[in-house]
DNA sequence: CCGCCGGACTTGACACTGTCAACCCGGCGT
DNA sequence: ACGCCGGGTTGACAGTGTCAAGTCCGGCGG
């Protein structure tokens, strides 16, 4: 019915929702969208070129929830922690995207250049709101230990906040709760732990 | 020559470290192993028992090494930061094992119950090593309240540290660091950060 | 109007995978 | 001596990604 290149993206979505990223079969799709296992390749070549579009939305999806969460009131602490829960939650609502996205071999960074750049966007988020609430004060002048510092807490926020949504959807905690209300009032009092331990607002 | 169940296993894990996880095909192993394709099933039943067997494997050597950590002197927080310093290289050690522990697509942890209780044992150590930093002082005595934090904490170490490693095996860390010196230091320096910023000794 | 050109799609093939089934062989216990 | 069985083999089947043709059709130039 309608075009195919959406119908056969959004398939595979649903399918890798369904029975998970091994799952996903170009074949499989096209009987879904009621066409020939040939018809997709017209539109995507091979593959990876359907993977790394899904990977490319999906990292746009994500720096927009994050860059919301900038644009938001309050503290740069406050607004550094709703950038930290809406990363779970995203992780928590698009799992099957958000699988994609860090699964490396699945897409080769170096030929979707797309890919890459959208998780850069991300990331620059990330390292903004990590600047402006550790004091970047002194603008760009820190000196080569300072920088370093900072490198650091980004790595810190962003490492605590990627464990806290993998460990939900693929390890261990995934089965520690009944209830998702349960799950998310686990998740608000950890991040919020997080950042009253390394606040300084 | 040598028992083919071992030459399996290791040329399983070899292929993954060389071709990645998706890349495991028990015919490619079986050539490796100069066996015909059907041999491995003689020792495994499915492709599933082989990688049950190797998550199984790697659980338990992170278990050991955070055992290690946890036997080791110094205070409660040192001993922390070891094992945190342990998972992370662990992971980055072994790339492979580490990444078929955390895809639980791969393994039914119902069916493979050996799998679950090996991660089940490296979990505690964490448990009983946050719980020893951050005062259980009055021991099994704690309300229900104080349990929920307890937990937060728990959750909180496990992300910092799994976090870190996946960002280093499979996201946009790993391609930061020119040497490996570097990210060794980025690693430290990142881990001590957290462990002053949460830490009470 | 005809012709034809190119994009969207189909059909058919190939090599590869995991897995089922049958067969084969050599050492063991009875 | 015989049968059994663990470890190994070969052969087949359905499913996969992908290459190579063929088919259909709508819009264009002449």
């Amino acid at each position: 019915m309608t075009d195919l290149r959406e119908q056969v993206l959004s398939a595979s979505l649903a399918l890798i929702e369904q029975e998970g990223v091994g799952a996903l079969s170009l074949r499989e799709v096209a009987r879904r969208a009621g066409v020939s296992h040939q018809a997709p390749y017209h539109h995507f070549g091979h593959k990876e070129a359907i993977v790394a579009e899904l990977v490319t939305r999906g990292y746009l999806r994500l720096a927009e929830r994050l860059e919301e969460a900038e644009r938001g009131r309050g503290t740069p602490s406050r607004r550094l922690l709703r950038a930290g829960l809406a990363y779970v939650d995203f992780a928590l609502s698009e799992p099957a995207s958000f699988r994609l996205m860090f699964r490396p071999e699945l897409v080769d960074r170096e030929r979707f250049a797309a890919s890459g750049e959208a998780g850069e966007r991300a990331y620059s988020v990330l390292v903004r709101l990590v600047a402006e609430r550790h004091g970047d004060g002194r603008a760009a002048g820190l000196g080569s230990e300072a920088q370093r510092n900072l490198d650091a807490l980004v790595t810190m926020h962003w490492s605590m906040v990627h464990g806290l949504a993998t460990l939900l959807l693929d390890g261990s905690l995934c089965r520690r709760f009944a209830t998702r209300r349960e799950r998310d009032s686990h998740v608000a009092r950890t991040m919020e732990l997080f950042m009253e331990a390394t606040g300084r607002s």
